[in-house]
DNA sequence: CCATTCACATAGCT
DNA sequence: AAGCTATGTGAATG
């Protein structure tokens, strides 16, 4: 009984297929984690976009921004928006994170979910803006939240990541064009998680 | 022009 | 019977 809650409570499927994606926790000790958190929430230059159904507009649940080489642009719905530049920890954390991915990395996107009502629906990353088969690399700061991905042409054919504090998920190239991820709202309590997201923007 | 993208509400299922 | 999933919605985009 014990072991069996334990483990749910791990929350990581078994039989992860390990050739669409790696997960490594503990990248970043907690202290360092800690203070990216808190850097990161207080200094990104958070935007939430908005679409509009019928009257309703209705408001991105997470907040986002992009940082990146010059000429990385990235088009929000809307506007485009070139990104902010690298600061030094960001360039900190990309050094570590590029011989673990295999990449040079030229942009990161960082997502902020304040709470378990953030979220992202079922989706694959823009070809139009990564290519094909584009290599991912996310860090996730703070609050842990699940991870989901489904086949698109089966969607019982499922896994789910817990992503943990100072962790390291990387999606490889396989991943985007026949599976599907999100991050999906929660009913219990959640703090705040930051997510940084390397990306080669074509 | 037309397909795609996004989050939400709703209906239907177990 | 609470929790999951598929579906329709429509403005903006390329
Ligand atoms: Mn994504």
């Amino acid at each position: 009984m014990e072991q069996l809650t334990l483990f749910a409570a791990a929350g990581q499927s078994k039989g992860l297929p390990t050739h669409l994606l790696d997960y490594r926790p503990g990248l970043f000790c907690t202290a360092e984690s800690d203070e990216y958190l808190r850097k990161f929430i207080a200094e990104a230059p958070w935007k939430q976009t908005a679409l509009k159904i019928k009257d309703k507009e209705i408001a991105t649940p997470r907040l986002t921004a992009w940082y990146g080489d010059l000429g990385t642009d990235y088009s929000h719905p809307g506007r485009i928006s070139n990104p902010a530049p690298w600061t030094p920890e960001l360039l900190k954390i990309k050094a570590i994170v590029e011989p673990l991915s295999g990449v040079k990395f030229n942009s990161v996107l960082l997502n902020y979910y304040r709470d378990g009502n953030d979220s992202v629906a079922w989706h694959s990353d823009k070809e139009s803006i990564l290519g094909k088969h584009p290599v991912i690399a996310s860090i996730s700061f703070g609050e842990v939240r699940s991870f989901d991905i489904r086949n698109k042409a089966d969607h019982l054919e499922k896994y789910s990541v817990r992503l943990e504090h100072g962790s390291l998920l990387l999606m490889k190239s396989g991943l985007q064009e026949h599976w599907e991820h999100r991050i999906a709202k929660s009913v219990q309590p959640m703090k705040a998680r930051v997510n940084l997201t390397f990306r080669v923007v074509i």
